[in-house]
DNA sequence: TATGCTACGGAAAGCACTTTCCGTACGCGA
DNA sequence: TCGCGTACGGAAAGTGCTTTCCGTAGCATA
């Protein structure tokens, strides 16, 4: 049977290259893709202009295959939108711009089995490492799953890297959670606030429970301890956070300050306060945590405890013990 | 010389799995990823099995290779952190999340030249797609280089899809920029406003224009005419907004209403005229395009043109000449 | 001139899959 | 029983690049 064959295939490929610069596969291979071996110098310019001629572009995954693996880093974030995420994404990509590599990113939409998804799929990439910026939940059904995955891939020769989670066996980039809370809890304790309430977030979420166990400790010391129903359960996101501040203002709550676990929800707070009329922070005072990059434009303003993002996203894999912990009332406008 | 050898590679292969259930190659990769030809009962159930038990993980770029491209989607935004790109992103996330697709980013920080290494970059990887979600300037000193890469990128197969830039000779997913400033306008006008003041971002950029453009001839149509002394030019970003109007409230300029190309540049605006202590809305109101989700939390309340950003991240990219305009005032809480 | 290096080009063997092409076994109708 | 068609397994070629290994030219030194 006849095939039709283009006489040319539509891209070029190295052998073109070569041919076209009458040097072999192997020198056009090295003058283009940096290797340990010098090529001299008239044969490099001989085949750079070859490959420029025929617009020639590398084809990764043929050379990720060859070469075994790729340099690529790929990042699992709970959801882009949300501006801590997109913060330690920005920081990642920056790193991974100036290093040359590129950054893939699933996305889990803080749903555990979704999120096992998201790194097989990032396992069969072959990224030079897997990044995990997500947060652990209490009983963690898909943990054994998960480490089995991750496992595999380390043994394979890859890296993996957990951000902010540190109950994960892997490399990390941790946040002192219970330290920013104790922080925050003497912050505005300092400030005169004695009624404090507490938007906790998801029972199950890691973070979240750490958080409130340090401002739980936080204002123990300050001499107001918090009791269990000063502690409110609720989601995560912004939404979240206006709908638990609308109840506990329909149910009549009594407080002079209300602390969300993150300042997404605080924001959020803030609307329903809003809503309701209450003054903040002459009535109420609102502190959270992050120091997302919306909270600089909270109005009233945002009692929060900065962390550091990008930095955390750019933090080298490489150097993967690298713990980093920062908390203080950085962008505090009041503390 | 001897050459130390793993009795196994650390990370098993098709040709591993095959062995391990007794059947041949070509057998093992129809069962595992998906093929034209079936596979019978039983040999697909001891594929399946087998590569359970060896913890197999499909090379994905050696099945690229193979198969001469991937179905990803590469998609390049200015910058993740801005929501306006975040919404984009978070569509396309989706969609190529519940097509079994991976979506590949890459951040061109609003640099025209980063933006073309982008492209090249992109171009290497053979995705499907590439999506440019970014803007043209002006004077497109790189458009010639990017056109050359998009059009050889499209020769080899691919496509091309550019969001809300229809400078651009591929398929496009577009916004009606000069549509939305109109209709602004004449909602603005309609509210009673009668000395606008336009926050024009950068003068190069397109899109910006547009809604210049839009703007002016809607206050036009209303009554208005917008003299040029009224259009200030700038930056494009929050802190943009910020200074652009503290300048302009240092120089004593009289208008009733700020009306900025960008949420993310009202914001900032906002945020001067709160410092200012000039009352929003009572002494001027402030109007912004794009209805990111940080807006919804501007106090005072922003009026802004909704633009379907998640919507548009999502749209099949195979069905490119889908041009969809969404104007009208949205989010509004004043309109 | 002979000898030993170094520098560099090229042939060829992978790398882990997909896919074509062939062969065989089996079922069915005549 | 034969012939034919279908279903499916397997061998092998192909995909574009990297890298090892070999060979040779050119240079410096004796």
């Amino acid at each position: 049977m006849l095939r039709i064959v283009p006489a040319r295939p539509a891209t070029p490929t190295l052998y073109d290259v070569a041919r076209e610069a009458g040097v072999s596969l192997a020198t056009a291979s090295r003058a283009l893709n940096g290797s340990a071996r010098r090529v001299r110098e008239d044969s490099r310019v001989k085949v750079l202009a070859a490959a420029e001629r025929l617009g020639y572009s590398t084809n990764a995954p043929a050379q990720a295959f060859a070469r075994g693996g790729s340099t690529s880093i790929f990042l699992v974030v709970s959801d882009i939108t949300d501006p801590f995420f997109a913060a330690i994404a920005a920081g990642a990509m920056r790193r991974a711009g100036s290093d040359g590599r590129l950054v893939l990113m699933g996305v889990t939409e803080r749903d555990p089995a979704r999120e096992l998804d998201m790194v097989r799929t990032a396992r069969r990439q072959r990224p030079a490492a897997i990044v995990l910026a997500g947060s652990r939940r209490h009983p963690d059904r898909t943990r054994a799953a998960l480490l089995g995955e991750l496992d595999a891939f380390e043994a394979g020769g890859g890296r993996v890297v957990a951000i902010g989670q540190d109950s994960l066996p892997y490399a990390r980039v941790s946040f002192d959670h219970a330290g920013s809370g104790r922080d925050l809890a003497a912050a505005v304790a300092g400030l005169g606030y004695r009624r404090p309430l507490v938007l906790a977030g998801p029972a199950e979420l890691q973070i979240a429970r750490e958080r409130v166990r340090g401002l739980a400790d936080g204002f123990e010391t300050a001499g107001i301890p918090l009791s269990g129903d000063r502690v409110v359960s609720g989601g995560f996101g912004r939404d979240d956070g206006e709908a638990t501040m609308r109840d506990l203002l329909r149910a009549g709550v009594e407080a002079d300050l209300v602390v969300a676990v993150n300042d997404v929800m605080a924001i959020g707070a803030l609307a329903a306060l809003r809503e309701a009329g209450v003054g903040v922070p002459d009535r109420m005072g609102v502190a959270g945590f992050d120091d997302i990059a919306p909270s600089r434009d909270a109005a009233p303003a945002l009692t929060t405890v900065r962390l550091p993002l990008e930095e955390a996203g750019s933090t080298r894999s490489s150097s993967p013990s690298a713990t980093r912990s920062t908390r203080g009332c950085g962008s505090a406008r009041r503390c």
